[in-house]
DNA sequence: CATATTATGTAGTGATCGATACAAAAACAA
DNA sequence: TTGTTTTTGTATCGATCACTACATAATATG
């Protein structure tokens, strides 16, 4: 059974990467109804039709994001060859995400965020909850290097994933503020130029 | 000539910290004029008599922010013996002041930022002075370091200083996702166990 | 053809936004 | 007292918010 009645003149995936545009911009309350609809091509009935709030739409679009524009920055976590390689993937790489185009600079999970603490709290669990996964992954790898023995024993796998994510969520704000791809690169290697220090690893003893 | 006409019945300081805390809880936009007026104690009219509107009032509780809450981060940053220790008491007072008390955790002026960027222009780009004075301020004390002879003259100071201070914002975000003082001071602790590394002084050599 | 089903555009819902008009109230000066 | 000045509370303003009722258009099915 695949369409009846009459058919959909917009495509969904088109404008659904139309609204994440939006929200990564704007944020999710600063993203008015008018101006989804307007980058969307499409009029209010037919977005509550296909996506049935603005919070669903929201929580579509994260998704979409997580799944493209995010997701580099973290799949190469697992299978690099090493943690401190994965950590520096994660700097370098968010530092070339974040300057990609001129409009969206910065991460949609860490800068959609602040504002919405009382209202929308589901919206705004579900971002954290995105948040945090990060780190859990950084953790994860950290602890398998240690017992790889990349890592000292003695090393706490926590600590050194919240410096990490939390450097990262920094690049978010300096994006935001113009920071160029090259003044965020310094600053991924600034934490690599003290990383074997910071782990206590074998190189630098 | 002292006052005339009929007395104002609330104090203007106390009201204007009111009114900051809001700002600083929910950001400029999603504090409405509700929120504000009901815990500042007034009457709309009343605010607008005093203040002049959402927006001047939103810039007086961030110079209020700013000279109460956000002051003891960056005040001894010229006065600290090194640079070092400077930026060790920038993370530490950070962790200290983002975990005072439960409810506006993280700094004002990094996280009623980032939503405003179309609109509001002139909120935005105030908040972004005073974010990018820190990294400013950041620099000319580790050119004085240069200078002084703690740090190599090869040092990159604005690297440098760019990497506290993103460091310093991830915090921010940190602090409002829950994160403790102890975990924020393990974040420090990390920054500054890879320091003398990281700058490539004379201790570690 | 007729009928069912779905999408579309127009127009509007009540609610809330930031901001005010207005008159009563409370202090001063003359 | 009488007038002047400023603040106060009430009751709103037009604009915009997220959202939807409704009739029409466009497809499928029978």
């Amino acid at each position: 059974m695949p369409q009846r009645g009459r058919p959909r003149r917009f495509d969904r995936e088109e404008a659904l990467r139309r609204a994440m545009e939006v929200f990564w911009n704007q944020g999710y309350d600063n993203a008015s109804l008018t101006d989804l609809t307007r980058a969307m091509g499409i009029n209010a009935p037919s977005l509550y039709a296909t996506f049935g709030s603005k919070e669903a739409l929201f929580q579509e679009a994260v998704k979409l994001y997580v799944r493209t524009e995010g997701s580099g920055i973290w799949e190469q976590v697992e299978t690099a060859p090493t943690a401190r390689a994965a950590i520096e993937q994660v700097l370098r790489i968010t530092a070339e995400a974040f300057t990609r185009g001129p409009s969206p600079r910065g991460c949609m999970i860490v800068l959609a965020a602040p504002q919405m603490q009382g209202a929308n709290a589901q919206v705004c669990d579900a971002l954290k909850a995105y948040r945090q996964a990060n780190g859990c992954l950084l953790e994860r790898r950290l602890k398998r290097a240690v017992e790889e023995g990349e890592l000292p024993a003695s090393t706490n796998c926590r600590a050194l994933a919240n410096y990490v994510v939390t450097l990262q969520h920094g690049m978010s704000i300096q994006a935001r503020d113009g920071a160029s791809r090259e003044t965020l690169m310094a600053i991924a290697d600034c934490a690599m130029a003290g990383w074997d220090a910071l782990t206590g690893s074998a190189q630098e003893a």
